[in-house]
DNA sequence: AATGAATGAGGCTTCATTCAT
DNA sequence: CATGAATGAAGCCTCATTCAT
């Protein structure tokens, strides 16, 4: 990743070049199927945006659905090293998962129109063979859910949450957490960061709407 | 709203054949649009499954999009109608909230293609032209989780619900709603209906994942 | 084939259309690729030679390739009957032969445009990919040359032809049968038929350009 | 024809250099038209196998189209020499045109590439536009076809044809000829040169398929 | 001369929509 | 009303050619 110190100055300029134009033709893109969604981007859309000619987008990309599977897989490997990061630094399973709530946070707000792209596509789309590349998006996805829902599980055992099936937990907050985000990525589109309603929107995860029955 | 009973008879022979023919066909798109998308279904796709030609289709309605919309106007009339019922039938907040929550899992147990069709297509699509017809549907849904979030600010007067924002409960329980469909809807697919899984995720929804501190 | 005398009538009015249609494609196929060669023919010359819009042409044929290999396919239908014919015909081997020149050369000039055709594409390149479709066109015509030296080999048998290697007389037949007909093709585009001719090139193959040999 | 010796010193690394070049790229070429044909061959696929990079090409050769044609001339060249030679070395015509038999199959034997080029491309295509260019292929080959005709009118004045029409003679001639090759080039691909099968095929443009007729 | 990234016209194909029967 | 063949605009992709380095 980070090797090749000497030689990379002589074969760069070019090579620098080239990577800097990928990464355009991809937040290019980005911004294009979020805002038309993928079938009706067109990639002369994306090609205006980054400004190069069609063509040109496919001595980098073999099609349309390699481009949106790169993209995907970009944004991927960003969002799985930085909740990676999150998920060691808290001790209990209960500061994970908090961790791992804010931490998505976070990550909305520095890939908005990312975002948006997830909500129109992803949602109920994660089994579409677009999405189901090599490495498969998909089952990606799967997996950290199903590592969130050990944490949960952990936090069950370790009396942090409380006994409820783990997989409605994990539905719970997903729910919460994808939903506060669509809400903001559409229809709250221009509203600023509010710490405090993010706050509220965990809180609301680990304690409810309701006060707590009685005895407990 | 039901029944033309005295104009009915007259016409009815051949107005109850052309009903009829009509609700095949959106039968039939809610079926093509739920497997393939929006985009992706085909006008042939939907004439085959309602078995009439093509251009028989365009008797009935004006253009693709048309189609979509009165497929989505109709269902939301079924939906708006059967809620309103469990809403009426609830004396308090609570109660309203609990019996909107039982119902649309009732709804959607009804009409699962449906369903699929709005996670794949609703979720951030709300704003898309597509889905704004003349009696924009987005305002229907928002009109509905403006009167919900009524409900949120009732109960929190009246000591039913903590106090929280209202918006904030409204997109909690959303969130909880929405995703156990789209799971329900995409990856379950098979699963059979679990009320005491639907009482877990209610549960979750008032009393949250964490036992409740303790003073308060 | 021709079992529908009854029924055939009233489906047939759409039906029989259809298959003009078609026809009509396939001849404006034949002229378009016969005059700019499979490559370089685009799907508009030959819609527009057939007076159809694109579009058109892709309800009868699923591809370009596809309409090239049926339009194969069709010729090499009415050519493998009409040798047949001939070849049934013939009595001894020679008879066979004569036959099988002579009706060839009457094929070309039923079917001009189809052997410029088979000329440019076919020559070298029966073992095209495009060529080779489910019945392989390539194997058709392997078959065939396999047939006619069957009757080479009986002929020299039987006495009638030379004793040279079968193979051999294939390919002198077929040389100076294709090399005559390639040179009506292009060549001499305009020249009318020349029975006289024809005769002096199978004269040419049955005893060669030379006088004999004195003992022999 | 031959050389500059004077001035070519003075120039001579780089011009022997750029020939150099120049005559790499023609090789690439040859193989990659004679493996693609020149439609699906690319401008890349030739750099490549030239070692070369695409805009380099373009230093050398105008348009593909030029260099197809070059590559025609310079292959042109080669045979028109060599065939003068072997016509030179003939004393009679019929002597001439049997060194023109087996000097094509020498020819054949030391350029199989460009000749499964020429089959591909040449049968009908000598009439087409990009083979026609300043200095007319078709021309050539049809000056050298002239000349050919000539020397069966000679032998059939002098006795060594029998007396038909020497275009038939020709067309027999280059039938047999071309086929054979036709054959070696895309069939038979591997088979090794047989000296005895190319003495029958001559033999057999001499003498024909079948025993000569009793009186004569 | 050499390079190879960029260009963009042009081809194939799809599919919503129309219209004659 | 029903039909489904026909239409043609529009999208994806290829590749000959150019040009700044």
């Amino acid at each position: 990743m980070s090797s090749d110190t000497s030689k990379s100055k002589s074969l760069s300029r070019r090579e620098r070049e080239s990577a800097r134009h990928r990464q355009e033709m991809l937040d290019a893109a980005e911004a294009a199927f979020s805002e038309y969604g993928f079938e009706k981007a067109r990639m002369e859309d994306i090609a205006q945006r980054a400004e190069f000619a069609v063509g040109t987008l496919y001595r980098f990309f073999a099609s349309k659905d390699q481009l949106y599977l790169e993209l995907l897989r970009e944004k991927a490997d960003i969002m799985e090293k930085r909740l990676g990061e999150a998920i060691n630094a808290g001790k209990t399973p209960l500061e994970k998962v908090r961790n791992i709530f804010f931490t998505r946070l976070d990550l909305f707000w520095d890939h908005k129109a990312f975002f948006r792209l997830m909500v129109q596509e992803t949602e109920g789309s994660l089994h579409k063979p677009r999405l189901c590349g090599d490495e498969n998006l998909a089952a990606r996805y799967q997996r950290f859910l199903e590592q969130l829902k050990d944490y949960f599980e952990a936090g069950i055992r370790e009396g942090e949450f409380r006994d409820v099936s783990a997989h409605c937990l994990l539905a719970a907050f997903e729910g919460i957490l994808r939903n506060y985000v669509a809400r903001l990525g559409y229809l709250d589109q221009d509203a600023p960061r509010d710490p405090a309603e993010e706050e509220a929107m965990f809180e609301l995860f680990s304690h409810g709407a309701c006060f707590a029955p009685k005895s407990q």
